[in-house]
DNA sequence: CCCTTTCGAGAACGATCGGTCAAGAATCGT
DNA sequence: ACGATTCTTGACCGATCGTTCTCGAAAGGG
């Protein structure tokens, strides 16, 4: 047959991600990559394609890494409320301790790439709808389960608590000031009491 | 003395920040702007010295338009509290029928400038803190004035709005589902009944 | 062994990037 | 009307962009 690949492409795709994740997708260079994955271009060419599909890929890795985690996170059996508050607080936290300004892979495609990118777009209202539904079928589990009254919306409570994850990743990714992410978490989680 | 500009400078930043806030910073070529705008190269560079100069002062202009808008709404004599709720609704209704998913200026240049562009950071953070301090005072004299219960806290109650605002520009950038936005705007209005 | 495939390193591709320059055209004060 | 000055126009710059190709070396299977 032939040599066997002298890199591992996961490792090779995680480099990348989290290049892209930090910098953004156009002001990442092939070159950038190519130096700090440490394989040869044609490799890269030949393994991933292009830099649009290289984007793409690892925002699809993004995405299974983080969706699942969330998801179980919050289906997770016995009471739900404690579960949504804790996934809540830990977006807070992540983004007030983010020293490297990360933020969300996935905010910062929608905001950068989504308005022209459909591909990036698709992807990105994919993880969103998991996070939004996942958060949804908490919210209405704690309903269900006496934890949350009778008269609240658990769609439209998801919602707001979806709206402001996000909110979080973004002013995470220029100032990660914790007192005023923490306090926008726990306000917004007076809301479930 | 000499011939006189036979373009708006000012009409021109105009132009340019549109440009700028459809497409973002790296995805604008100054090609793009030449087309868009109507004015030669050299002009546009004998006017506003270069692309980053012209990013930053269509980012100003954007400021100085937005802010003391927003500033005055909340600091309007009467009642406080119906106030911000009319700003968190319009944030609400404009982020739903962004049909040209422009999103916000400064919560785009937060994602894709700020963690590598200390200039940009800077006028983010202030754009952000008047918005933050705004909302602040405007939740404190609605306390004092009885519109909201003494036990509330108004800068906790301010940076959860805020949060959920730049929340709210992000997710309408990509997909402004008006239901999504306009019941997480309602939900955490909630909070101040 | 040989053949094939993939590797790494780098040259080279055309296109486009941000930015500059050299004219000619137009407008002022005089 | 004239000269001084500053505009517009469009060609032009080197650098960098994403991408392809060449090349010799290295490592499998027959």
């Amino acid at each position: 047959m032939a040599r066997t690949k002298e890199f591992d492409p996961d490792a090779a795709l995680q480099s990348a991600l989290e290049l892209f994740w930090r910098r953004g997708y156009e002001a990442t260079s092939m070159a950038d990559l190519v130096d700090h994955l440490g394989i040869a271009r044609a490799s890269l060419y030949a393994t991933f394609g292009s830099k649009h599909e290289l984007y793409l890929k690892a925002l699809e890795r993004y995405g299974e890494q983080s969706d699942p985690r969330i998801a179980e996170e919050l289906s997770a059996p016995g009471p739900a409320l404690p579960a949504v508050r804790a996934v809540v607080r830990r977006f807070a936290e992540e983004s007030a301790c983010d020293e490297l300004r990360r933020g969300c892979f996935v905010t910062n495609t929608a905001v950068e790439l989504a308005p022209h990118d459909t591909a990036a777009a698709r992807r990105v209202e994919k993880s969103w709808h998991e996070l939004e539904s996942a958060l949804t079928s908490a919210l209405t589990r704690a309903r269900a389960q006496g934890e949350l009254p009778e008269e609240r919306d658990p769609v439209a409570l998801a919602r707001m608590l979806f709206v402001l994850l996000q909110g979080l990743r973004v002013v995470g990714r220029t100032n990660p000031e914790p007192g005023r992410l923490r306090d926008a978490a726990s306000q917004a989680l007076a809301l479930l009491d």
